[in-house]
DNA sequence: GATCCTATTGCAACGCGTTGCAGTTACGCA
DNA sequence: TGCGTAACTGCAACGCGTTGCAATAGGATC
């Protein structure tokens, strides 16, 4: 048995969105080629480890667990440790590349190359998932402003509930 | 040294909210009273464990984390395990006496007795947190149920981001 | 009070994520 | 090309929370 690639860790399906459509992952102008540039000119150092975490990063979509990327960064490279993607992770989060929140379970998810900002939508009945786009979360963002001068960071809400087809209409 | 009843673990402090004074834990009817009764009604065992577990919810108010939980029950009984207490904790929420939900850093945390619907707002900044009142998520639920056929879960919700003083306004 | 059924407990192991530390290595510079 | 520094890695251990399993013990019934 080889390391199985286990990609739904049977909690955090989630697959197409029903009403609102997932952005085709744009791949706006390539990021990847320029980052060893970007890392180095920060200091920080282009390491083969990171590289193997890019690569698996830039064939990613939509949401991925911590877990996930660990998992398939052990595909390309069994001697892969978990600290390091973790701490990698963190640099790159901190360059723009990825961006994470934590899901309905407590779960690290982890969105690569926000195209825009966006908060997610969790079911608790059928374990979905969805995106909220800025518009919809405005109204929220607005009555913490204005009440409690409070800047609400989309990218980190996650909403929990009843999807329709769970029961969510009355 | 004895099992030192450590309270705030340094990354969620919840001090005194600034602008929404918390519920000011009313014990409405006591129920702590009734409850081996509700338990046994229902098939469940009234056990030690259990009494501890609800002695020590029963003198926390707010929201406590569940390691704060296993580490206060521990206090009143030094044999306690955590697996028993985070199962009872999971018979006490069907039981509406706790209610949990995920902090901005992912952990558990239970809320005492919800008095009312509410979320969290978590400040990235200096990790203070306050009550969302349901009147303040209500456009938003409003326009996830419209939108979406979306029932929110308010007492799971959690929003990050930063509070005034930390940089709230422009 | 004795008996029986099964809910509950404690244990041990696991999974995810973090952290401290010592050894390694990328990479700027001479 | 060789050197030095400090960023980075891998390891080991930890913390929080969950789960499977065998043993225990509520509590209903007789």
């Amino acid at each position: 048995m080889t390391a199985s690639r286990q990609v739904a860790p049977a909690r955090s399906a989630a697959p197409s969105a029903p009403s609102g459509p997932s952005a085709p992952s744009a791949t706006a102008t390539a990021p990847w080629d320029e980052l060893p540039a970007r890392i180095r000119a920060r200091g920080l150092r282009w390491t083969p480890q990171r590289r193997i975490l890019l690569e698996v990063l830039s064939r990613s979509e939509g949401h991925v667990t911590g877990a996930e990327l660990v998992e398939r960064c052990r595909a390309a490279d069994p001697s892969t440790v978990p600290s390091t993607v973790y701490r990698t992770l963190d640099v790159l989060e901190e360059l723009g590349i990825v961006q994470h929140a934590h899901g309905a379970d407590g779960r690290e998810e982890f969105h690569v190359l926000p195209v825009s900002q966006h908060g997610h939508l969790h079911c608790l009945g059928c374990h979905q998932s969805w995106e909220i786009s800025s518009d919809e979360a405005a109204a929220l963002g607005r009555v913490l402003e204005r009440e409690r001068g409070f800047a609400m960071d989309l990218s980190h809400l996650t909403v929990s509930g009843h999807c329709r087809a769970c029961g969510g209409d009355g």
